[in-house]
DNA sequence: CTTGATTCCGAAAGCGCTTTCGGAATACGC
DNA sequence: GCGTATTCCGAAAGCGCTTTCGGAATCAAG
């Protein structure tokens, strides 16, 4: 069995290169009949058209990029797999696939996105970690390249977009723990050039003020979305004098950190402080005590974004495909009622 | 700046294609200053070659392919990322790249990597989750395709791969605990058709043997590599009424299914009961207890491997490409000496 | 100065597909 | 029955690059 060509096929049936090849990518101009003599000899021969060849011919990369956010030498993304996963299964469908790259550095994503679309290696790409101005974007943009962001930035009308509801998201966490009677609640954020983060503190502030409590600067503690981030961020906020009764963390696995320091500091997550975070990964599942977080919808987000990448491509109006999804509250172990300390 | 072409590229400087392609490929028949006038005229217009057009002239995809293991609804590899980033970076320095798929099934598997390599869409492909009868293998060596496994089955003695010595890390991590006067040590396993699972297990037992303890197969209980499953393996060792004093796990994530059981038992990780993980997870160090586990190096071995698949590529013998690299183990808080129980 | 070896570049043939165009064969209308 | 519309396939020109081959120019050697 060995590797058989476009020109081995036509001449085994004996036709021309040209008909089998209209005749396998369905042109309207074969007849019925010899279509299906192509298709089933080309199954029978086991014929799998040269991808080089075909991409050359038609122009077409059919392939989209992800660029792999990258942090402190650790892929940053809990979620990545998921997300990797979705974008597969779904371009898998039209025989395409994704092209995988990691960058160290903004700049360094600028390159390398600038080269993979130049090189024609890609027909499409999706960034994530979107910044509230994304100088990705702009590149994006001015080179033509369609492209689907996984997040939003200040300025994202007229590009495709898929991005969980964070603001509402934070502000009904806020308000679920005002329910609950706390009073003194705090956020741990991210960096604030992540539009998410920003979007998460605003929502995180206006649940606040949507229950009449004053928004307190020493309340809002930044972290770098890391488990060692989150954890320094709840040191500090437990060497307060009014320690909060309750945080909402901008990550899973800050959340993680920060009921890390509340254990060593002799609390218990979930009692003392409840904690609430944000992603739903996995593992957030299996922790101790079993996180309370603001779970998205990991599987089929990754499936939706490469949906709507291949839409753009196919030349609908970016504008078009702007999702946002929303974010559902998982109740497990680390809220609750503040209790009194003597 | 539109998009320029080596036909474009030749016509400015006076040259013809084929004349400006072997000056920026280092041909040596090309006069050193006419090289450095194309490169610089190159850069200078922004010229990046067609890659479709480039990997149907020289018949090489410049690509190499990673299938990702898909399990239960996700996937599998806890390090999938690091790996990834290894191997991304690795062959981003020859401006290749990486392509992913993920494989529902170990049929759809093979699916997938015939179909990837048949329409020559890589050079190249590695494979993690090796069983001891692997038929991926048998599939890519009679395709003729180069690669590497990431993992050995029983028959590796001629192909590349990269393996960690399971073997003699669980073997160690038992006379480690015998060391601490554990006696009763018991073992998580996972499936068995995974190769590193039995090395693993034979690890153990040779462990115990080393120290004069009988291997007994109550104390070998089954897990399907997921948290739940040694939440559920655990609480089967739990059952027992000789219970045992240290239980090693095949993983990191199983370990801390274990950690959970053993928590609503109403023991305490690291006190009654010992528990040792392996992988070396970044989550290991923040689980609760913080989780002694067997390390394996995983920033550097995405890369290596991708280096061992240029190799293999470049026409190295692929039987000269094979490394057995060792876990070390980690001591954090969840293994001690065997408390005595009144 | 002639001869033979080098150095350097142009010319042209692909790589394996796709796709437009035109024309032979068949169908339809009257 | 003829003309016209359709149906179907062959022929051929690319897609944008690589690479072999040959030959003009330059060099060294005698």
């Amino acid at each position: 069995m060995s590797k058989i060509g476009l020109k081995a096929l036509s001449e085994h049936l004996g036709l021309t290169e040209g008909t089998v090849s209209r005749a396998i990518n369905d042109y309207p101009d074969i007849s019925a009949r010899t279509r299906e003599r192509v298709k089933s000899a080309a199954a029978e021969l086991g014929y799998r058209p040269n991808s080089s060849a075909r991409r050359l011919a038609t122009g077409n990369a059919e392939c989209i990029g992800y660029v792999m956010p990258w942090q402190d030498g650790h892929i940053s993304e809990p979620f990545l797999g998921e997300l990797l996963d979705g974008m597969s299964q779904m371009v898998s469908g039209r025989h395409w696939d994704v092209n995988l790259a990691v960058s160290r550095s903004a700049r360094d994503e600028l390159d390398i996105i600038s080269r993979m679309s130049a090189s024609g290696r890609v027909s499409g790409v999706v960034i994530s970690r979107i910044m509230t101005h994304d100088p990705r974007i702009e590149k994006l943009r001015e080179m033509g390249i369609p492209f689907v962001t996984h997040g939003r930035s200040l300025k994202s009308d007229d590009h495709a977009w898929f991005d969980i509801d964070n603001f509402s998201a934070f502000r009904e966490a806020v308000c679920h723990l005002v329910g609950l009677d706390h009073k003194a609640i705090a956020h741990i954020h991210g960096p604030l050039d992540y539009n998410f983060s920003v979007s998460r503190l605003a929502g995180y502030r206006r649940g606040l003020l949507d229950n009449n409590i004053d928004v307190d600067p020493a309340f809002e503690a930044k972290s770098d979305m890391t488990v060692n981030g989150g954890y320094r961020a709840m040191r500090y906020l437990l060497s307060l004098s009014d320690k909060p009764t309750a945080v909402v963390c901008v990550s899973d696995m800050v959340a993680i950190g920060a009921m890390k320091a509340i254990r060593e500091f002799g609390w218990h997550p979930g009692r003392e402080i409840s904690i609430i975070g944000y992603d739903g990964v996995p593992i957030s599942e299996h922790t101790y005590p079993a996180l309370t977080t603001l779970a998205q919808p990991l599987q089929s987000a990754g499936a939706r974004i490469a949906e709507m990448l291949l839409a753009v491509i196919d030349g609908d109006n970016p504008s078009d495909h702007q999702e946002l999804w929303r974010a559902t509250l998982v109740r497990r172990e680390t809220d609750g009622p503040p209790t009194i300390l003597e």
